[in-house]
DNA sequence: AAACGGATGTGATTTACCACACAATATCCC
DNA sequence: GGGATATTGTGTGGTAAATCACATCCGTTT
């Protein structure tokens, strides 16, 4: 877990970590220099937790490279993934600007993963200075929010074959790349973990790709790539 | 659905609607009656729709008075609630900051309601002249996110009984109201609402509900009435 | 390339939820 | 207060998913 300054120009970093932070956005490049001197910037292997559910932190995480999960543990032991945060996202919010509140959620890198920490103090000077900051945080929270929601419905769905094809179109807009005939996932989680979004076993979502593969909705390869042949196909198969 | 403004001396509405808006708390008296002259006012009478999933709307709803439900449906029509909402509590932000977006979901009395309703423009105008109002909204869409996300894991829980127990202690703090031996809950909605907050049947339910009777958790009285008799040991019976 | 360990697939069994049907209440409205 | 109607409780069977056990595959390391 090294650290450094975020505008530190070692380790191979060309920019400001700001840059393209979307909360960040419509900031001069004077500015960008500002808040990048005040982020510390720690690196985080893969596997690592960054934050532990619970426990306070007052400081805001902004994912500069790589991927962490966010997830909640139940009593016995199982994990719910919440979300999947790629560069530019961020969190640590709930305590930021709810002191009384501890976080509700542990998060754990799932790739060598970058973070531009913003400590409470920083954040509040930022967003004195810049007001629209803050209505900048407010649209992604808000939008953190929809995501939620869907989740919940998604979870609320009794069939988990219609929730696993959830998974996969949602994948689709986050990780998908176009190839020639589908889009292509590169998988950033095991199947244990998949079913740990979708509130399933690991069994279930096995036998439910192979019935998505053998319907023709997708292709496998490796235990990492999932290759959609007919993103269509498969909305329909679930209304 | 009669409307009028808010401000309006008739109908035995004595003060303004801001007053008890938590996002409204800090405004000076003059900025508070400079808001509520703003705002628009409507009734709505139990099981009415309030807003529709899918659709626009570039209002900020506000619950004067009364309670709504807030849901999804899924494709085969079962319903999810998401929130509860009562007096001070808002809703409709979602197209009104992300104005790409359409409503996430759908809202219904379920009693008799008063709602303040603000445009657009109003509550830009607003955020502009008070900075700080950005910043509420901010702090209560943060925890409102963390009631989402709680309700995820929760759904996620793959033993309903530990999802009712849930609901129950949920309850107990939105609802409860502290007694000699106990905490009594007026149900605000009926079983089969319950079922859809939770994710499972109606009989589900009844059956869990009477299972926890037996066990001395709770007891019932009619159909609105639930007393939890012991809430400690609720809590640890899903531990 | 081979070997190792973790991740994934698959079969058999058990479990408990859903769905349906109907009975028993509760609540509303006159 | 009493009847009508909506809401809730309960029995039963079918079924799909969890669970457990083990085989297989993948990807990494040497």
């Amino acid at each position: 877990m090294k650290e450094h300054n975020c505008n530190h120009d070692t380790h191979k970093i060309k920019e400001p970590c700001p840059k393209n932070v979307p909360i960040f956005g419509g900031l001069s490049n004077e500015e960008i220099l500002k808040v990048s001197k005040m982020t510390r910037h720690i690196q985080y292997k893969k596997g690592q937790m960054l934050l532990h559910e619970g426990e306070k932190s007052d400081k805001l995480f902004i994912v500069r490279k790589g991927q962490v999960k966010v997830s909640k543990f139940t009593m016995n032991g199982k994990e719910q993934i919440l979300y999947i945060l790629t560069s530019g996202e961020f969190f640590g919010e709930l305590h930021l600007f709810n002191s009384d509140e501890f976080n509700n959620f542990s998060v754990y890198a799932i790739e060598d993963t970058e973070i531009c920490l913003l400590t409470k103090n920083d954040l509040d000077y930022i967003m004195k200075e810049n007001p629209e900051i803050s209505l900048k945080i407010l649209k992604a929270v808000i939008k953190r929010l929809a995501h939620t929601e869907n989740l919940a419905q998604t979870l609320a769905t009794k069939d988990p074959e219609v929730r696993i094809a959830h998974l996969i179109l949602e994948f689709c807009q986050k990780f998908g790349k176009e190839k020639d005939e589908g889009i292509l996932i590169e998988l950033p989680i095991t199947r244990e973990e998949v079913a740990s979004y979708v509130g399933v076993t690991r069994e279930r979502i096995s036998r439910k790709f192979s019935k998505f593969e053998n319907l023709g909705l997708i292709s496998l390869s490796g235990n990492k790539q999932l290759f959609v042949r007919n993103q269509l196909a498969l909305r329909e198969y679930i209304q």
